[in-house]
DNA sequence: ACGACACTGAATGGATACATTGCAAGGAGT
DNA sequence: ACTCCTTGCAATGTATCCATTCAGTGTCGT
């Protein structure tokens, strides 16, 4: 049972169906979200359309402000490299809560799409498959707690990162591919010192990457 | 204006009222939380009391599960090692970005709230002031996303850090007493890496003595 | 005696209707 | 022409009522 796919629950419906509009990028950050649009568009009432927006307010995607409405979350410069410093520190957490359960095929997994990355230059298919590499090397944690703060990060920041790949182009793509695979190949080797320090660097270099390009703030300031 | 407090929107005084019953210990972990008792004793309907459970799932609070009801949160003791981990990696984010803007003023209350809590004895007003203590360290942080992680980990943990402090008693006050006169000193001495250091140091001992006692749980395994 | 199934009731989920808030446009006064 | 106040509208907040779900219980059948 995936469950929010098709749910049964009004409410986990919209929410789903709101949150693949703000990953995909069909809703950019600072947009506002008017409940009663959103309630007729989905041919429900606007209880449901709220509780939603709570629970994507619970995820980080979406700021509910009393009396006033909702908006799609917004991040400056600032808020991102913060993010990607928090990321640095806590998803080798992650990773070595999952290492010691992760099995050959999650390893064959793993090949198959670092090779599908290196082989593709569609950027919406680099989002899909780049966070399907990471969260698969996560799949053995035991700690939903600590996998939902990481996965809230994620989210919060795919906008950017999408519009940072975007500005790159292929330019960065050798030093994430190596990153890929030197990852994989440590915990290929069930080397979790390794794979952590890693998986650190590649974050980190990220971030410094990213301070270099605050343009990628420049097409939505005005989001609002 | 304090908002929240006597907020006249009432989905925001009811998640006030809630959070403030749970983390006095008053509303335990595991305990059920039924949508129209609540309503009933608060004066108001159950659209409000909705509302105000997810806005405490957002804080970590609660647990809300479709078609079955709420929970106020519940951990296990590896949620809780893992709570302090995560704690001792991303709380020195939050002081390194807090430290810049700590002014004489703040160095003064620090020390203030030092001295009272070496001369308590009271395990409520220890809760209480250590939390002030650590808080005011934070005040000058310019990074609300990271403040409201840490913020959620100690709501999370709350619980079971005053039974730990209970099953302690005066046994581990010197330590901690230590503990925070290096963290001000750091602080007051403008000196960041020593206060993180500090910091981390002081989460990663508490975390040791806690996996020493896991008594901690027994008394509330029953709690549904 | 044990297990499966149907029933019952309590609690949550959702829809409609009404109340309240807040913002913005327009008018009156200076 | 500018400012302040009033007024109206649009969007959010709340209440009541009805629908749905799930768990517990009791009974029937084997």
């Amino acid at each position: 049972m995936s469950e929010t796919a098709g749910s049964r629950v009004a409410s986990q419906r919209v929410a789903e169906e709101l949150r693949e509009r703000i990953l995909s990028g069909r809703l950019r950050p600072g947009t506002r979200i008017k409940q009663d649009e959103l309630a007729e568009e989905l041919d429900t009432s606007r209880i449901p359309v709220r509780e939603a927006l709570r629970i994507l307010e619970t995820r980080g995607l979406v700021e509910v402000r009393s009396n006033s409405g909702a908006w799609v979350g917004q991040m400056d410069l600032h808020d991102l490299t913060m993010s990607y410093q928090i990321r640095e520190r806590i998803e080798p957490l992650l990773l070595a809560d999952s290492m010691p359960r992760l099995d050959e095929g999650d390893v064959a997994e793993l090949r198959d799409l670092q090779a599908r990355i290196e082989a593709n230059d569609d950027l919406e298919t680099f989002m899909v498959l780049d966070r399907e590499l990471h969260w698969r090397t996560y799949a053995g944690h035991r700690t939903p707690q600590l996998a939902s703060m990481v996965e809230r990060l994620w989210d919060t920041t795919q906008h950017y990162r999408r519009e940072f790949a975007r500005l790159m182009g292929a330019r960065g793509a050798w030093a994430v591919n190596a990153e890929h695979r030197l990852l994989v190949d440590a915990i290929a080797a069930r080397d979790e010192d390794t794979a952590s320090r890693v998986l650190a660097l590649h974050i980190q270099r990220t971030r410094t990457e990213l301070m270099r390009h605050p343009e990628v703030f420049t097409s939505w300031t005005a989001g609002a």
